[in-house]
DNA sequence: TCGAAGTGGTGAGGTTACCTCACCATGATG
DNA sequence: CATCATGGTGAGGTAACCTCACCACTTCGA
Protein backbone atom coordinates (compact mmCIF):
# COMPACT_ATOMS: atom_id res chain seq x y z
CA UNK A 1 0.00 0.00 0.00
CA UNK A 2 1.50 2.93 -1.25
CA UNK A 3 1.86 5.66 1.05
CA UNK A 4 -0.06 8.34 -0.61
CA UNK A 5 -0.23 9.67 -4.10
CA UNK A 6 -4.06 9.63 -4.52
CA UNK A 7 -4.65 8.66 -1.28
CA UNK A 8 -4.42 11.88 0.38
CA UNK A 9 -7.20 12.96 -2.22
CA UNK A 10 -9.12 9.88 -0.81
CA UNK A 11 -8.60 10.72 2.54
CA UNK A 12 -10.07 14.30 2.13
CA UNK A 13 -12.93 13.12 0.05
CA UNK A 14 -13.83 10.31 2.57
CA UNK A 15 -13.32 12.72 5.54
CA UNK A 16 -16.03 15.34 3.71
CA UNK A 17 -18.08 12.47 3.39
CA UNK A 18 -18.53 11.82 6.71
CA UNK A 19 -18.97 15.35 7.97
CA UNK A 20 -21.64 15.89 4.71
CA UNK A 21 -23.23 13.05 6.73
CA UNK A 22 -23.12 14.17 9.92
CA UNK A 23 -24.48 17.39 8.61
CA UNK A 24 -27.37 16.30 6.82
CA UNK A 25 -28.25 14.24 10.25
CA UNK A 26 -27.95 17.18 12.26
CA UNK A 27 -30.42 19.10 9.22
CA UNK A 28 -32.65 16.54 9.18
CA UNK A 29 -35.16 16.82 12.05
CA UNK A 30 -35.77 20.17 11.14
CA UNK A 31 -36.67 19.21 7.85
CA UNK A 32 -34.31 21.19 6.07
CA UNK A 33 -31.80 20.22 3.00
CA UNK A 34 -27.82 20.66 3.14
CA UNK A 35 -28.77 23.45 0.27
CA UNK A 36 -31.53 25.20 2.17
CA UNK A 37 -29.23 25.36 5.19
CA UNK A 38 -26.32 26.81 2.88
CA UNK A 39 -29.06 29.54 1.71
CA UNK A 40 -29.84 29.89 5.10
CA UNK A 41 -26.08 30.61 5.85
CA UNK A 42 -25.49 32.91 2.97
CA UNK A 43 -28.88 34.99 3.87
CA UNK A 44 -27.46 35.69 7.42
CA UNK A 45 -23.82 36.48 6.58
CA UNK A 46 -24.76 39.07 3.47
CA UNK A 47 -27.30 39.94 5.29
CA UNK A 48 -30.00 43.27 5.02
CA UNK A 49 -31.27 43.63 1.80
CA UNK A 50 -30.34 40.64 -0.14
CA UNK A 51 -31.15 39.87 -3.70
CA UNK A 52 -32.35 37.00 -4.87
CA UNK A 53 -30.44 36.98 -8.05
CA UNK A 54 -27.25 37.58 -5.91
CA UNK A 55 -28.33 34.56 -4.09
CA UNK A 56 -28.26 32.64 -6.68
CA UNK A 57 -24.42 33.75 -7.37
CA UNK A 58 -23.39 32.78 -3.92
CA UNK A 59 -24.92 29.53 -4.07
CA UNK A 60 -23.73 28.91 -7.65
CA UNK A 61 -26.86 28.15 -8.93
CA UNK A 62 -29.30 29.66 -11.11
CA UNK A 63 -31.65 32.32 -10.58
CA UNK A 64 -34.83 30.29 -11.12
CA UNK A 65 -33.22 27.33 -8.78
CA UNK A 66 -32.96 30.27 -6.05
CA UNK A 67 -36.24 31.75 -6.07
CA UNK A 68 -37.34 27.69 -5.54
CA UNK A 69 -35.09 27.84 -2.51
CA UNK A 70 -36.69 30.74 -0.84
CA UNK A 71 -40.15 29.93 -2.16
CA UNK A 72 -39.02 26.73 0.43
CA UNK A 73 -37.60 28.50 3.25
CA UNK A 74 -40.31 31.04 3.37
CA UNK A 75 -43.30 28.00 3.04
CA UNK A 76 -41.48 26.83 5.95
CA UNK A 77 -41.28 30.50 7.81
CA UNK A 78 -37.67 31.13 8.08
CA UNK A 79 -37.17 33.73 5.69
CA UNK A 80 -39.47 36.36 3.88
CA UNK A 81 -39.25 38.38 1.41
CA UNK A 82 -40.11 42.19 1.11
CA UNK A 83 -39.84 44.71 -2.02
CA UNK A 84 -37.09 46.77 -2.72
CA UNK A 85 -37.60 50.40 -1.95
CA UNK A 86 -35.02 51.51 -4.32
CA UNK A 87 -35.43 49.22 -7.32
CA UNK A 88 -39.04 48.38 -7.73
CA UNK A 89 -38.21 45.14 -9.80
CA UNK A 90 -35.96 43.81 -7.01
CA UNK A 91 -36.88 41.59 -3.62
CA UNK A 92 -34.90 41.70 -0.54
CA UNK A 93 -34.57 38.32 1.65
CA UNK A 94 -34.37 38.51 5.40
CA UNK A 95 -34.03 36.39 8.12
CA UNK A 96 -37.01 36.05 10.39
CA UNK A 97 -36.79 35.99 14.10
CA UNK A 98 -36.97 32.02 13.95
CA UNK A 99 -34.65 31.84 10.93
CA UNK A 100 -32.08 33.28 12.41
CA UNK A 101 -32.76 31.18 15.72
CA UNK A 102 -32.77 28.44 13.55
CA UNK A 103 -29.43 29.18 11.99
CA UNK A 104 -27.67 29.74 14.99
CA UNK A 105 -28.54 26.28 16.51
CA UNK A 106 -27.32 24.80 13.26
CA UNK A 107 -23.75 26.64 12.94
CA UNK A 108 -23.35 25.68 16.34
CA UNK A 109 -24.25 21.64 15.73
CA UNK A 110 -22.49 21.64 12.41
CA UNK A 111 -19.38 23.26 14.47
CA UNK A 112 -19.54 20.70 17.01
CA UNK A 113 -20.24 17.57 14.68
CA UNK A 114 -16.54 18.73 13.15
CA UNK A 115 -14.94 18.82 16.16
CA UNK A 116 -16.26 15.70 16.97
CA UNK A 117 -14.22 13.92 14.12
CA UNK A 118 -11.43 15.46 14.82
CA UNK A 119 -11.37 15.08 18.77
CA UNK A 120 -9.17 12.02 18.75
CA UNK A 121 -6.22 14.66 17.30
CA UNK A 122 -4.51 16.83 20.32
CA UNK A 123 -4.10 20.29 19.71
CA UNK A 124 -0.86 20.66 18.20
CA UNK A 125 -1.90 17.99 15.40
CA UNK A 126 -5.48 19.76 14.88
CA UNK A 127 -3.18 23.18 13.98
CA UNK A 128 -0.82 21.28 11.80
CA UNK A 129 -3.61 19.97 10.20
CA UNK A 130 -5.35 22.94 9.31
CA UNK A 131 -2.06 24.39 8.26
CA UNK A 132 -1.10 21.68 5.70
CA UNK A 133 -5.10 21.91 4.04
CA UNK A 134 -4.99 25.34 4.05
CA UNK A 135 -1.61 25.75 2.63
CA UNK A 136 -2.63 23.23 -0.27
CA UNK A 137 -5.93 25.47 -0.74
CA UNK A 138 -4.11 28.30 -1.21
CA UNK A 139 -1.19 26.91 -3.42
CA UNK A 140 -4.05 25.47 -5.73
CA UNK A 141 -6.83 27.37 -7.79
CA UNK A 142 -6.28 30.78 -6.88
CA UNK A 143 -10.28 30.99 -8.09
CA UNK A 144 -11.52 34.19 -6.76
CA UNK A 145 -13.88 34.57 -3.46
CA UNK A 146 -16.86 32.76 -4.22
CA UNK A 147 -15.73 28.95 -3.75
CA UNK A 148 -19.16 28.00 -5.14
CA UNK A 149 -19.80 24.64 -6.08
CA UNK A 150 -19.44 23.52 -9.90
CA UNK A 151 -22.18 24.21 -12.42
CA UNK A 152 -21.09 27.40 -13.63
CA UNK A 153 -20.79 27.28 -16.26
CA UNK B 1 -9.76 34.43 13.02
CA UNK B 2 -9.62 31.52 14.93
CA UNK B 3 -7.21 28.60 14.42
CA UNK B 4 -9.82 25.81 14.29
CA UNK B 5 -13.12 25.15 15.28
CA UNK B 6 -15.35 24.28 12.68
CA UNK B 7 -12.83 25.84 10.54
CA UNK B 8 -11.05 22.33 9.81
CA UNK B 9 -14.43 20.60 8.83
CA UNK B 10 -14.84 23.76 6.40
CA UNK B 11 -11.28 23.59 5.18
CA UNK B 12 -11.83 19.93 4.63
CA UNK B 13 -14.46 20.30 3.09
CA UNK B 14 -13.75 23.27 0.49
CA UNK B 15 -10.62 20.48 -0.12
CA UNK B 16 -13.14 17.95 -1.25
CA UNK B 17 -14.77 20.38 -3.55
CA UNK B 18 -12.11 21.33 -5.43
CA UNK B 19 -10.86 18.05 -5.95
CA UNK B 20 -14.49 16.81 -7.01
CA UNK B 21 -14.59 19.34 -9.08
CA UNK B 22 -11.20 18.71 -10.85
CA UNK B 23 -12.60 15.02 -11.49
CA UNK B 24 -15.61 16.20 -12.82
CA UNK B 25 -13.94 18.02 -15.27
CA UNK B 26 -11.64 15.56 -15.97
CA UNK B 27 -14.44 12.99 -16.51
CA UNK B 28 -16.46 15.79 -18.53
CA UNK B 29 -15.03 14.96 -22.23
CA UNK B 30 -15.86 11.38 -21.98
CA UNK B 31 -19.30 12.20 -21.58
CA UNK B 32 -19.60 10.23 -17.82
CA UNK B 33 -20.71 11.28 -14.89
CA UNK B 34 -19.25 11.01 -11.36
CA UNK B 35 -21.42 8.31 -10.39
CA UNK B 36 -20.90 6.43 -13.02
CA UNK B 37 -17.23 6.72 -13.11
CA UNK B 38 -17.47 5.31 -9.68
CA UNK B 39 -19.65 2.49 -10.28
CA UNK B 40 -17.05 1.55 -13.07
CA UNK B 41 -14.42 1.67 -10.86
CA UNK B 42 -16.50 -0.94 -8.40
CA UNK B 43 -17.14 -2.90 -11.27
CA UNK B 44 -13.05 -3.21 -12.28
CA UNK B 45 -12.24 -3.69 -8.23
CA UNK B 46 -14.42 -6.50 -8.13
CA UNK B 47 -13.99 -7.79 -11.38
CA UNK B 48 -15.62 -10.92 -13.05
CA UNK B 49 -19.01 -11.95 -12.49
CA UNK B 50 -20.35 -8.87 -10.09
CA UNK B 51 -23.99 -9.09 -9.61
CA UNK B 52 -26.35 -5.91 -9.95
CA UNK B 53 -27.48 -5.97 -6.81
CA UNK B 54 -24.25 -6.30 -5.66
CA UNK B 55 -22.99 -2.96 -7.61
CA UNK B 56 -25.62 -1.38 -5.89
CA UNK B 57 -24.88 -1.98 -2.09
CA UNK B 58 -21.09 -0.90 -3.42
CA UNK B 59 -22.52 2.01 -4.72
CA UNK B 60 -25.05 2.97 -1.99
CA UNK B 61 -27.91 3.36 -4.44
CA UNK B 62 -31.18 0.89 -5.02
CA UNK B 63 -31.11 -1.78 -6.94
CA UNK B 64 -33.65 -0.11 -9.58
CA UNK B 65 -31.16 2.60 -9.56
CA UNK B 66 -27.69 0.39 -10.22
CA UNK B 67 -29.82 -1.21 -13.57
CA UNK B 68 -29.81 2.70 -14.90
CA UNK B 69 -26.31 3.11 -14.26
CA UNK B 70 -25.23 -0.35 -15.97
CA UNK B 71 -27.82 0.37 -18.96
CA UNK B 72 -26.42 3.97 -19.06
CA UNK B 73 -22.77 2.90 -19.23
CA UNK B 74 -24.06 -0.61 -21.78
CA UNK B 75 -25.31 2.56 -24.09
CA UNK B 76 -21.74 3.95 -23.83
CA UNK B 77 -20.25 0.53 -24.69
CA UNK B 78 -18.03 0.35 -21.51
CA UNK B 79 -19.72 -2.39 -19.69
CA UNK B 80 -22.06 -5.45 -20.64
CA UNK B 81 -24.26 -7.96 -19.74
CA UNK B 82 -24.18 -11.50 -19.46
CA UNK B 83 -26.51 -14.47 -17.99
CA UNK B 84 -25.18 -15.50 -15.10
CA UNK B 85 -23.91 -19.81 -15.51
CA UNK B 86 -25.26 -20.68 -12.05
CA UNK B 87 -28.14 -18.09 -11.13
CA UNK B 88 -30.19 -17.68 -14.25
CA UNK B 89 -32.38 -15.00 -12.23
CA UNK B 90 -28.89 -12.82 -12.14
CA UNK B 91 -26.92 -10.87 -14.41
CA UNK B 92 -23.26 -10.06 -14.55
CA UNK B 93 -21.49 -7.00 -14.93
CA UNK B 94 -18.19 -6.50 -17.47
CA UNK B 95 -15.94 -4.27 -18.22
CA UNK B 96 -15.86 -4.20 -22.16
CA UNK B 97 -11.98 -3.45 -23.36
CA UNK B 98 -12.76 -0.11 -24.11
CA UNK B 99 -13.92 0.15 -20.90
CA UNK B 100 -11.16 -0.90 -18.97
CA UNK B 101 -9.04 1.09 -21.45
CA UNK B 102 -11.30 4.27 -20.39
CA UNK B 103 -11.13 3.16 -16.43
CA UNK B 104 -7.40 2.98 -16.62
CA UNK B 105 -7.52 6.67 -18.39
CA UNK B 106 -9.49 8.07 -15.75
CA UNK B 107 -7.78 6.60 -12.59
CA UNK B 108 -4.70 7.86 -13.92
CA UNK B 109 -6.14 11.58 -14.29
CA UNK B 110 -7.51 11.60 -10.74
CA UNK B 111 -4.74 10.45 -9.34
CA UNK B 112 -2.94 13.50 -11.54
CA UNK B 113 -5.29 16.14 -10.21
CA UNK B 114 -4.92 14.78 -6.39
CA UNK B 115 -1.18 14.91 -6.65
CA UNK B 116 -1.45 18.31 -8.73
CA UNK B 117 -3.95 20.08 -5.50
CA UNK B 118 -1.11 18.75 -2.96
CA UNK B 119 2.37 19.73 -4.94
CA UNK B 120 2.94 22.72 -3.23
CA UNK B 121 2.85 20.47 0.31
CA UNK B 122 6.86 18.33 0.28
CA UNK B 123 7.05 14.97 0.75
CA UNK B 124 7.03 15.22 4.54
CA UNK B 125 4.00 17.35 4.99
CA UNK B 126 2.27 15.13 2.78
CA UNK B 127 3.10 12.20 4.85
CA UNK B 128 1.75 14.10 8.04
CA UNK B 129 -1.50 15.17 5.97
CA UNK B 130 -2.07 11.52 4.83
CA UNK B 131 -1.39 10.53 9.24
CA UNK B 132 -3.57 13.42 10.37
CA UNK B 133 -6.98 12.81 8.25
CA UNK B 134 -6.59 9.00 8.88
CA UNK B 135 -6.27 8.87 12.45
CA UNK B 136 -9.62 11.39 12.53
CA UNK B 137 -11.55 8.97 10.18
CA UNK B 138 -10.19 5.27 12.41
CA UNK B 139 -10.96 7.16 15.43
CA UNK B 140 -14.44 8.49 14.12
CA UNK B 141 -17.16 6.40 12.96
CA UNK B 142 -16.26 2.34 12.78
CA UNK B 143 -18.20 2.34 10.08
CA UNK B 144 -18.09 -1.36 9.00
CA UNK B 145 -15.95 -1.31 4.96
CA UNK B 146 -18.97 -0.08 2.20
CA UNK B 147 -18.25 3.71 2.61
CA UNK B 148 -20.93 4.17 0.68
CA UNK B 149 -22.48 7.31 0.77
CA UNK B 150 -25.60 8.83 2.55
CA UNK B 151 -29.20 7.24 1.45
CA UNK B 152 -28.77 3.99 3.46
CA UNK B 153 -32.19 3.79 5.04
C1' DT C 1 -39.62 62.50 -23.00
C1' DC C 2 -40.33 58.52 -24.91
C1' DG C 3 -39.08 54.16 -27.12
C1' DA C 4 -35.41 50.53 -26.96
C1' DA C 5 -32.61 47.75 -24.48
C1' DG C 6 -31.23 45.72 -20.10
C1' DT C 7 -32.26 43.61 -15.45
C1' DG C 8 -34.88 41.22 -11.41
C1' DG C 9 -37.99 37.74 -10.49
C1' DT C 10 -41.02 33.95 -11.79
C1' DG C 11 -44.30 30.51 -14.64
C1' DA C 12 -43.87 26.55 -17.57
C1' DG C 13 -41.75 22.68 -18.69
C1' DG C 14 -37.39 19.62 -19.18
C1' DT C 15 -33.38 16.66 -17.22
C1' DT C 16 -30.88 13.81 -14.00
C1' DA C 17 -30.35 10.83 -10.51
C1' DC C 18 -32.34 9.06 -7.25
C1' DC C 19 -36.61 6.60 -5.03
C1' DT C 20 -40.77 2.93 -4.16
C1' DC C 21 -44.02 -0.42 -5.69
C1' DA C 22 -45.40 -4.12 -8.52
C1' DC C 23 -44.10 -7.75 -11.27
C1' DC C 24 -41.85 -11.82 -13.52
C1' DA C 25 -38.56 -15.47 -13.68
C1' DT C 26 -35.99 -18.26 -11.09
C1' DG C 27 -34.07 -20.54 -6.92
C1' DA C 28 -34.53 -22.64 -2.23
C1' DT C 29 -37.28 -25.06 1.24
C1' DG C 30 -40.68 -27.50 4.07
C1' DC D 1 -44.76 -29.17 -5.50
C1' DA D 2 -46.68 -25.14 -3.03
C1' DT D 3 -44.61 -21.40 -0.95
C1' DC D 4 -41.64 -18.03 -0.01
C1' DA D 5 -37.30 -15.42 -1.03
C1' DT D 6 -34.31 -13.19 -4.43
C1' DG D 7 -32.38 -10.83 -8.94
C1' DG D 8 -33.61 -7.70 -12.23
C1' DT D 9 -36.68 -4.42 -14.39
C1' DG D 10 -41.20 -1.56 -15.93
C1' DA D 11 -43.94 2.18 -14.29
C1' DG D 12 -44.32 6.15 -12.12
C1' DG D 13 -42.84 9.67 -8.46
C1' DT D 14 -39.66 13.37 -6.24
C1' DA D 15 -35.96 16.87 -5.46
C1' DA D 16 -32.98 19.96 -7.22
C1' DC D 17 -31.28 21.58 -10.73
C1' DC D 18 -31.76 23.68 -15.67
C1' DT D 19 -33.47 26.86 -19.96
C1' DC D 20 -36.81 29.66 -22.23
C1' DA D 21 -40.39 33.00 -22.24
C1' DC D 22 -42.42 36.62 -20.00
C1' DC D 23 -43.68 40.74 -17.17
C1' DA D 24 -42.51 44.67 -14.37
C1' DC D 25 -39.47 47.87 -13.86
C1' DT D 26 -35.07 50.73 -14.66
C1' DT D 27 -31.72 52.97 -17.62
C1' DC D 28 -30.13 55.05 -21.59
C1' DG D 29 -29.80 57.39 -26.04
C1' DA D 30 -31.85 60.25 -29.53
Amino acid sequence: MPTDDAALGDLVVRTARVLRRAHREALEPYGLSPHQARAMGVIAQLGDGLRLSRLATELGIAPRSATEVVDALEMRGLVHRSPCANDRRATEIHLTSGGSALRRTLEKARVTAGQAHFAVLNETDRVELGRLLGAALDGETPDSAGDSDCRSK
